[in-house]
DNA sequence: CGGTTACCCTGGATGC
DNA sequence: TGCATCCAGGGTAACC
């Protein structure tokens, strides 16, 4: 569920409740989303510990502790999220930090339970982890990187805005939203772009995620939520995801809710006028 | 090697 | 109301 926007407002959140206070104990609710590391040894090195910082690199959350206990990283992926919100315990906990002064808990829970728990002996190893598996942050890729990563392969461009090995943090709702900005097709193969459209393509990453982030992500149903409970409001400004049928912000034809190749079974929106499909089969 | 597709897991919405 | 079906914002492994 959380792309970058959400998970950048996740660490917002978390930041002034975690950074700064010890971790009175920490607790493994479902050890079935650990990676590399076992319930004890997780447990054992944030409990007592101290939080440092709070950070986002692409969709990871990286917790860093103090007096070399290391580094915890959670993918929320689809359907992870934080809580800070007493008094009631929210479903579907996974793990649990629990905070002394105040005394509190934050939690993290996933219903689906497709997120990602790991610990890393130390900031380094967590940060070498991230580069061996994710490409450049989205908000930090320079135009020239993205250009040369797009030129090598001749996938859709969509699915490629998509692979996080390519440049980490775009999902399925922004990659919509970023393609009709720069007005180009989703199945466009990655290395067609021109110098022009690489251009609008990197410009449009960062508007979009920055607006998205300004409003706090993107809520629909009963999906993603602030640490606070509260939804993101980017789907009311939105141009593409989840308006299939409905006009287009730019020219007043329908939005084509659609599926591509190389995106299994997830749906694409566009506008077939303001996104022409140039060079395509 | 590069590209595409099963599949992971579960809950909520929708349809009969 | 009950049950089957489909859908979902992510990512990997295996396949062609």
């Amino acid at each position: 569920m959380p792309e970058l926007p959400e998970v950048e407002t996740m660490v917002r959140g978390l930041r002034p409740a975690l950074v700064g206070q010890t971790l009175h104990r920490l607790t493994i609710h479902d050890p079935f989303l650990l990676q590399g590391c076992t319930a004890e040894e997780i447990e054992r090195q944030g409990g007592g510990a101290k939080v440092t910082a709070v950070d986002r690199r692409g969709k990871w959350v990286v917790i860093a502790l103090g007096g070399c206990r290391g580094s915890i990283v959670i993918q929320p992926r689809m359907t992870g999220g934080f809580w800070l919100v007493p008094p009631d315990r929210p479903q579907h906990v996974r793990v649990s930090f629990g905070l002394k002064r105040p005394e509190r808990t934050v939690w993290f829970c996933d219903a689906r339970r497709l997120g990602k728990v790991a610990w890393y002996a130390t900031v380094d190893d967590a940060e070498a982890a991230f580069a061996r598996s994710q490409g450049p942050d989205a908000l930090i890729i320079t135009p020239d990187d993205l250009a040369l990563r797009l030129s090598k392969t001749s996938r859709g461009i969509k699915p490629t805005l998509m692979d996080q090995k390519i440049l980490a943090g775009i999902g399925n709702i922004y990659a919509d939203e970023v393609l009709f900005q720069s007005r180009i097709h989703p199945e466009r193969p990655a290395s067609s772009l021109t110098a022009e459209e690489h251009n609008r393509l990197h410009a449009a990453i960062g508007e979009v995620l920055n607006r998205a982030i300004a409003a706090e992500g993107s809520s629909f149903d009963a999906g993603y939520r602030t640490v606070l409970g509260l939804e993101g409001g980017f789907l009311a400004q939105n141009a593409m995801y989840g308006r299939g049928g409905k006009p287009c912000p730019g020219c007043g034809g329908a939005i084509l809710k659609t599926k591509i190749a190389g995106l299994i079974g997830r749906p694409t929106h566009y506008c077939p006028t303001c996104q022409p499909a140039i060079g395509i089969r």
